[in-house]
DNA sequence: ACCAATAGGTCTACAGTGTAGAAGCGTCAA
DNA sequence: TTGACGCTTCTACACTGTAGACCTATTGGT
């Protein structure tokens, strides 16, 4: 009973012709939110659409090109809306939404930093931030730096709360940090009880708020002739002069 | 000639009994230095010291523990000192050596994220941000919380330069941004000469200034009975009262 | 001196992975 | 009908981490 092997093996009926890249990055994203990238693999993502694996890679080139377009579409879904004239509350606003993509897709978030510059909805992003730094009054220069440098605070922040480097303290970690030298460690035994209550969310926001503060202490050291603030319209005028 | 097959193919003379970890461990923070760790697997290992690869899983129970060793060692290489009284030097002294760590070993830095609180090295250093926290004058739940958010900053950071999204804009980037509506990102366009020159440095030295300025305004409005700095001194002592 | 235990090193094998290259098949244009 | 082309699948290759059995040199006990 084992071995008639005459069969042909039942040629696996021929996918339908209309399997579109939609649908398998629609399936990949899917997979990928679910397992994380360890999970994820072209075969079963084949396995899961009930398709070949190599079929997949016809429609993405290779298995970084798919993970590309994921991350793409990942990003698509934060929606911020066009730049305003408050700088402040334009800079807080696109945080927030990167700490909500980060929270909503914690298994596939550390691709943005991997896939840089993925794709328009980045750029829609970024230009808020950019316009932003312009608005506070910054020189080309240093906007350009520090808005970058956002950025990388606000990826690098979300990757930390899904890697987990930000979560409450654990049992565990607190033997290890209680067991250290109770004098060259003093100031992390005395924190451990507020790391075992960690409040990401307000530290994430503390360090928003105190970025902006020093961006505006920045500009106006670099206006002392100006006692008031820079009017944010006229900033926003000047941008293509 | 082919076919003498009877040869017992030569038993391949069993390695010394003095292979130590220490020395897996530091062919494999070579390898791991030079090939990243997509060109790191415990099999080339084996064959860059010449023994069998489950010798190394004998020792570093799996790849990823391994891995975690490997950034352990490389963590170790930071070398700060211990805190002094001015706060505000100690935090710029960590962040430079975390992006000194970034652009040492680029190929790993990325496993700071992975594997977070790696040994004692760590707790050396974050040490040093605690205690610079608390002396800045901090109430203690602020001071852990923008303490972790600072190191996420400087990890970030760093994994940012060495994945590339800190580069000078380069000339396929610029034609992308070009190609944008140019009302739309008005200001993204205007800052297209600057992201040519990026000085990567400027911005994170700004960044960590911009945030420092931020605690103090912080901390002074918090205090505004006492319209002088606190004195360090003794917010230091006050650390375990 | 012997024997047994043990720890270090190796071998084999298994279940995966990404993907190149060829082959099969359906549809459309000439 | 013929050909071409494009989507799908198959097969195969070179890898990966690692479990489990095996082999052997050293060590400790008697």
């Amino acid at each position: 009973m084992a071995d008639l092997g005459e069969v042909p093996a039942k040629p696996k009926p021929r996918a339908p012709r209309g399997i579109d890249k939609a649908d398998i990055l629609s399936s990949a994203f899917e997979l990928m939110a679910t397992e994380g990238e360890n999970g994820f693999s072209v075969r079963k993502l084949g396995a899961k659409i009930g398709i070949d694996p190599m079929t997949v890679l016809h429609h993405f080139s290779s298995r970084d090109a798919l993970l590309r377009h994921i991350a793409d579409r990942s990003l698509a879904t934060i929606e911020i809306g066009p730049p305003t004239d408050d700088w402040k509350s334009d800079l807080k606003k696109v945080a927030r939404a990167y700490r909500g993509l980060a929270h909503r897709y914690p298994k596939m978030f550390h691709l943005h930093f991997r896939f840089h510059s993925t794709g328009p909805a980045d750029h829609a992003t970024s230009e808020v931030v950019f316009r932003a730094m312009l608005n506070a009054g910054l020189p080309d220069r240093d906007a350009a730096g520090l808005a970058l440098s956002f950025y990388t605070y606000l990826i690098g922040f979300g990757l930390a709360e899904t890697e987990g480097l930000m979560q409450p303290l654990g049992p565990d970690e607190e033997q290890e940090l209680r067991a250290l030298d109770p004098i060259a460690c003093a100031a992390t035994q005395r924190l451990i009880p507020t790391f075992k209550t960690l409040d990401s969310g307000a530290a994430f926001d503390n360090t928003i708020e105190a970025f902006i503060t020093g961006i505006e202490a920045r500009v106006a050291m670099a206006e002392p002739q100006t006692a008031q603030s820079t009017k944010p319209s006229a900033a926003v005028r000047q941008i293509r002069p």
